[in-house]
RNA sequence: GCCCGGAUGGCGGAAUUGGUAGACGCACGGGACUCAAAAUCCCGCGGCCGCAAGGUCAUGAGAGUUCGAUUCUCUCUUCGGGCACCA
């Protein structure tokens, strides 16, 4: 008998696989496809570390299951090779990172097939290689082009020893992580992705996908979307605290991402007045603000340059500010702050409070001003104690759960003392303790009702109210009336005078005896009763210890026209209030920010775009045309015409002839008359001018440089209800041949609110200019409703002078340069290259300068799984055909017209006007992704949420068939060392897969990995555990020898010519016919349970019933073929190669790889008999074998009869039984 | 502080529509084979009482619901992960 033998099997079957192409794939359009995907690994210089070992086999078990269930699998593999890493290593060792990447590829390459994944090696892509960059660079140009990709000054992290930026992982607290030197921010101008405009639509498609529930919280967490309000408050200046000369600058500066939509308070009106715009989840505690809070970064800027202010003041700002800018670290700081003598007006009641500049408001958070109220939020009530601010409570705690047909009885409750003593009211009736307390009666005040109440339940007459401790609402049963009530109580704290008494004067159903016990038995007591809860609230807020914060939701008072609402009617009611009176709007907030998308690093994509000053400082004329019923004064026109004349531009911008009663053709005749259209026009067309917009590009023969097309109709259908007079104004049929001639560019923008023209009509009119619609959040519905100022309008009309490269141009390689390290002034190493800076402009042909910022390590991974679709295209990054095939629900099953359609058509989308073939994808066309997608839980927050932005803004561009990018995420625990700690290289603990390989066999590790633990859990090494599953292996290795000729299942595998080994005959005879022995029953119960558990992912049990199976085998005198094949089929995802040896062993020709999974036959998994527990009292007295098919009656009979039962029972009667089916039998005594 | 997820023998871990707690593997002990060792095979293996049959306690701690709780509810302890002055 030959041993099993990894180390020569292996490597052969590695080959054989290679050789006969076994795991490469092709688009099968009548096969149904599964795309199993993994995250692609690093490759570092240190090699495959085994915790790429455990994701990489579960998905290698799952792929290679999914084969044999006869789906076309697509399991790919690649590397992601832009990092710091080899960039400090080519720092330090001067070697270029190409080359030892290329090392390192090579190394993780022979380690990866060693393991014996059932990757396409074919499809393996390299991030690095200029050939895939390409398509980044690419895809990073199609948001630049829509709007997307922006440049903002940004704080980094600069290291002022090394002269370098530094990325937030390379900063260990606060320092720089190789020299140690405190870092620095320095501003720099970044490139921006505006993820921060796919924040509802990433939160929206968590509900689409299949993702662990860790994950999805986290995507959730880290997007953070909070729903409030905001709300403006006017300063009330005192005379001569401001200068009247003095100009006020413009409030809000935030950029608009930060701050969607908020009106701005400069309408000319109110230009004599400053507000302060808060951000508040709780806009109906507004009643209770106290004062308002703003960051020390945004005083200036909410108070105006040059307020009135003290040097104190001042001094108090820049100390907090070098403060912050200082300390980097994460603790918690105490919280200080100085009043800055202005008042604001509280919108809601007309109060003045003061104004404080505080350090725990932060000026990258909502708006940078809070309106502070302390009875209700937490840092708050910190800062309104320390520095004895006024607390005014504006929510009721309700106590208790909401009762059925509560009664309303309001009332009021003592709390009395004597020294430091509190009396409570015992009752035995109903055994329980309570505080004297009580209704009011008719025409009675609070206190004349406390005072009444402490006379009848306690007798005491001589006493004082000393305080008021605030009011409860509470959820009771009153036992004594046996009725539910609901009840508001305001408590009072009441010093006993003296010991005199008069009798009590108790209701029927009461008989309160009174006791004095120290405030904690009170506490203790009184919260044990069971019916009026909440009475130990009083005393704790009597001895001060209740901290009167409540931030919970409750009921409102001391609210105005809130007063009585649940928090969340208030804060509906607040919000519908405030937008009536103009000061302020529903709104959400996110803490997502924006995605900072440059480095100044070598090794990564350089940013394919050039700056070209001659085209910034190119002079255009504007025409703006204004929509129905409106003219050149309404709107943002105004503005907008204004910020472009005062960078240098011509505008036209003209009242066109009837507006409410409007005809198109008259509107364009009137604008061709009056002025001139020519190559450096550029057109904005708001609304029914976008329609006129459309027109005029119709007539002329010159084209335009830009159409700026602004939620526009391209046919009389609206979502606010029907527009006659639009109707009729047009006779709506365009030659958009003509019209795409004659503008140079084209921009789309929509309300994503779709307040007037509805979604299909807006995106098609994008696909029909050829510019995928933007749809943005306006400042105001329809751009117009209230807007005075549209930014992104603006952005979209002028060119900044960022031109992207032609698609030609791509890649635009890295160059070769001497140095890797950043510059002394923190550029790239790029920015030294002078001879590859300096270019000529793609679009006028002057000089021009080239970016030198790369992309960061993330660009690569945030669209991989697509280029694996078709990973050597070098026309398109993948081909639409290949994408929809692997990607959508149902493989869509194209002609091969259909599909040279499809590749020609994204053929036309590489000269980088975007003219993808889904841009009309419906919600039924949405569905979709890669089918399984597992990886660390370390990258479930960026790279899942990054990757998933681009697939859906690639989506929007009709460039993806999916909105999501992944149906099902997956994550795996990572492998810790023998010692339960981490591996890591100082710590000497690293295992390494090679070593284990070597020793054990590949299989042996595989299986070990997925039998160590639960497949979602850390789980320490252990090699001892290895020795064991190689154990395993060999004994079924073994079991080869005990397999007997002649199998019921054998005719039903054709790819076997001959079984059986010779020397077996004679010596064993074939199992019987019957096949219902327990032997069967097992292997039909494996098959399911192996089956079940590979799709769970429960790896550890699906191995340890085939070792149940296996010791079964062995036990047998001898095995089946059928039988034994059955096990190596379902042993072989986890152990591959020695399933191809056995199988080729048994008289195979052909691989195992696409062998039919075996099924299982429940009649066959079900056991004959069970073992019947009977239990008396639940414990368990007797268990024996009975038949399945026996009768409830039947086992209870058998139960009783049984011999330990009876003695059990003592001939006692049993009052219950108990019977559950196939289970067991439980006799109550 | 907030949000998630855990806690079961000497160890990794099984067992959930509530129904025999400790499957499977490791380690350990005993035995067979062997001149011997390795390998392999067989047996045992939570604590306590008992020669045994059997009994009894036991799933982080405490309470509760139930004929019956590792499983459900409440409180607490503790470990891991994420977020963190997010208004």
């Amino acid at each position: 008998m030959k041993k099993y033998n990894p180390k020569e099997i292996e490597p052969k079957r590695q080959k054989a696989w290679e050789e006969d192409k076994t795991f490469l794939t092709t688009e099968k359009m009548n096969q149904e496809k599964f795309f199993a995907l993994v995250e692609f690994p690093y490759p570092s210089g240190a090699g495959l570390h085994v915790g790429h070992a455990r994701p990489y086999t579960a998905m290698d078990v799952i792929a290679r299951k999914k084969r044999m269930e006869g789906r076309n699998v697509l399991f790919p593999i690649g590397f992601d090779a832009f990092g710091l890493p080899t960039e400090n290593y080519a720092i330090k060792t001067g070697r270029p990172p190409a080359e030892v990447t290329a090392e390192n590829i090579v190394t993780f390459t022979r380690q990866l097939k060693a393991l014996g994944f059932s990757f396409d090696w074919s499809r393996a892509v390299d991030t690095t290689d200029p050939k895939y960059y390409k398509w980044t660079q690419w895809l990073f140009l199609q948001f630049f082009k829509q709007g997307l990709a922006y440049k903002k000054n940004q704080p980094i992290n600069w290291c002022p020893k090394d002269k370098i930026g530094l990325a937030n992982e390379e900063v260990v607290a606060g320092c720089c992580e190789r020299c140690g030197t405190a870092v620095e921010k320095r501003n720099k101008e970044q490139w921006m992705l505006a993820i921060t405009k796919y924040a509802d639509s990433l939160l929206a498609g968590l509900n689409e996908v299949d993702y662990i529930p860790q994950a999805r919280a986290q995507q959730e967490n880290w997007i953070g979307r909070s729903e409030g309000a905001l709300i403006r408050f006017v300063i009330a200046r005192r005379a001569g605290s401001h200068r009247p000369d003095e100009a006020i600058p413009p409030l809000t500066e935030l950029p608009p991402t930060e701050l969607q939509g908020i009106a701005s308070p400069r309408s000319s009106a109110r230009n004599d007045m400053r507000e302060i715009e808060v951000f508040t989840t709780r806009p109906d505690t507004i009643f209770g603000a106290t004062f308002l809070a703003i960051s020390a970064e945004l005083a200036n800027k909410w108070l105006g340059i040059g307020w009135q202010t003290s040097a104190e003041v001042q001094k108090y700002i820049t100390d907090t500010l070098v403060e912050q800018a200082v300390n980097t670290t994460r603790e918690e700081k105490e919280k200080t702050g100085i009043a800055t003598g202005v008042k604001a007006i509280n919108p809601a009641n007309g109060e003045e409070i003061p104004v404080w500049i505080t350090n725990y408001v932060l000026g990258t958070v909502g708006t940078g001003a809070i309106m502070a109220v302390p009875a209700h939020d937490e840092r708050d009530w910190e800062f309104a104690k320390k520095y004895n601010l006024p607390l005014k409570e504006v929510v009721l705690k309700i106590i208790g759960r909401p009762l059925p047909n509560a009664i309303r009885r309001d009332g009021a409750c003592a709390v009395i003392m004597k020294g430091n003593k509190v009396l409570v009211l015992y009752t035995k009736k109903f055994d329980f303790f309570s505080l004297p307390s009580g209704g009011y009666n008719p025409g009675e005040t609070p206190t004349e009702t406390i005072r009444r109440e402490i006379r009848e339940e306690t007798g005491y007459i001589n006493f004082k109210i000393t305080d008021y401790l605030g009011e409860l609402e509470k959820n009771v049963f009153a036992v004594g009336r046996n009725e539910n009530r609901y009840r508001l109580h305001k408590g009072y704290l009441v010093q006993l005078l003296d010991e005199e008494k008069v009798p009590l004067q108790l209701d029927g159903y009461e008989d309160y005896v009174s006791e004095w016990v120290t405030p904690e038995e009170a506490i203790k007591k009184l919260s044990e009763n069971p019916y009026k809860y909440g009475d130990e609230e009083f005393v704790r807020r009597a001895l001060n210890e209740s901290d009167r914060c409540f931030t919970g939701d409750g009921t409102a008072v001391n609210s105005d026209f809130l007063d009585g609402l649940s928090t969340p009617e208030a804060k509906a009611k607040i919000i519908a209030w405030l937008e009536e009176k103009g000061v302020g709007k529903r709104q959400v907030n996110y803490k997502l920010r924006d995605w900072v998308f440059s480095r100044q690093r070598y090794w990564g994509e350089p940013i394919p775009l050039v700056f070209c000053e001659n085209c910034r400082n190119h002079k255009y004329n504007y025409v703006i045309i204004h929509g129905f019923g409106s003219d050149s004064t309404q709107g943002f026109k105004p503005w907008l015409k204004k910020e472009l004349e005062e960078a240098g531009h011509s505008v036209f911008l003209p009242n066109l002839p009837n507006t409410n009663n409007p005809s198109v053709d008259e509107q364009v005749d009137y604008i061709l008359k009056n002025t001139q259209l020519n190559e450096d026009t550029i057109l904005i067309g708001h609304s029914l001018g976008g329609t006129v917009l459309l027109k005029l590009l119709e007539k002329i023969s010159t084209p335009v440089a830009k159409a700026v097309i602004v939620d526009a109709p391209i046919a009389p259908r609206y979502s606010d209800g029907d527009r006659p007079d639009v109707n009729k104004s047009c006779d709506w049929n365009f030659d958009f041949a003509k019209i795409k001639k004659n503008s140079r560019e084209f921009v789309v923008l929509g309300d994503k609110n779709f307040s007037v023209i509805p979604e299909n009509q807006l995106r098609e009119l994008g696909q029909l200019v050829g510019s995928p619609t933007r749809l943005v959040q306006p400042e105001g519905a329809h751009f117009s409703r209230g807007s005075t100022r549209e930014p992104e309008v603006l952005q979209a009309a002028l060119f900044a002078g960022w031109i992207p490269l032609p698609a030609e141009q791509l890649p635009l390689e890295l160059p070769q340069v001497q140095k890797y390290e950043p510059t002394d002034t923190g550029e790239s190493p790029l920015a030294t290259m002078s001879e590859w800076v300096k270019t000529t402009c793609p679009k006028c042909g002057g000089a021009a300068r080239r970016e030198t910022d790369t992309m960061p390590n993330w660009a690569g991974s945030s669209w991989y799984w697509l280029r694996y679709c078709d990973p050597k295209n070098d026309q398109e990054f993948a081909s639409q055909g290949k994408l929809v095939y692997w990607l959508k629900n149902k493989s869509v099953i194209l002609n091969e017209a259909e599909r040279s359609e499809e590749s020609l058509k994204a053929k036309q989308g590489n000269d980088l006007s975007v003219k993808g073939s889904f841009a009309n994808a419906k919600d039924d066309r949405c569905g979709g992704g890669v089918d399984w997608y597992n990886g660390g839980m370390e990258h479930t927050v960026l790279h899942l949420l990054y990757s998933r932005f681009w697939n859906q803004f690639l989506f929007d561009c009709g460039l993806v068939p999916t909105r999501e990018p992944y149906k099902k995420r997956t994550s795996h625990g990572i492998v810790l060392a023998e010692d339960g700690e981490k591996m890591s290289k100082s710590r000497g603990n690293v295992i390494n897969p090679d070593d284990m390989v070597d020793k054990y066999g590949a299989d042996a590790l595989r299986t070990y990995i997925m039998f160590m633990g639960p497949f979602d859990q850390a789980v320490a090494w252990s090699t001892n555990g290895l020795v064991g599953v190689r154990r395993f292996l060999d004994r079924v290795w073994n079991l080869k020898e005990h397999v007997i000729a002649r199998s019921y299942s054998d005719e039903a595998t054709p790819s076997f010519k001959e079984l059986i080994p010779s020397e077996h005959e004679g010596i064993a005879s074939p199992r019987s016919s019957a096949r219902n022995d327990k032997l069967t029953t097992l292997l039909h119960q494996t098959i399911k349970k192996v089956t079940e558990d590979i799709d769970g992912m429960r790896f550890n049990t699906a191995i340890s019933a085939l070792m149940q199976l296996t010791n079964e085998m062995t036990k047998q005198e001898a095995v089946t073929s059928g039988d034994y094949k059955i096990l190596i089929q379902l042993l072989y995802p986890f152990a591959p190669h020695l399933g191809e040896e056995v199988w080729s062993a048994l008289g195979a020709n052909v691989t195992i790889a696409y062998e039919p999974w075996p099924q299982y036959d429940p009649a066959l998994a079900k056991a004959e008999e069970f073992s019947l527990v009977v239990q008396i009292n639940g414990k368990v007295r007797d268990t024996f074998s009975v038949s399945s098919d026996t009768s409830e009656d039947e086992a209870k009979r058998l139960a009783l009869g049984s011999e330990k039962i009876q003695k059990w029972l003592e001939g006692k009667e049993p009052k219950k039984i108990i019977y559950v089916k196939n289970k067991l039998v439980s006799i109550v005594i």
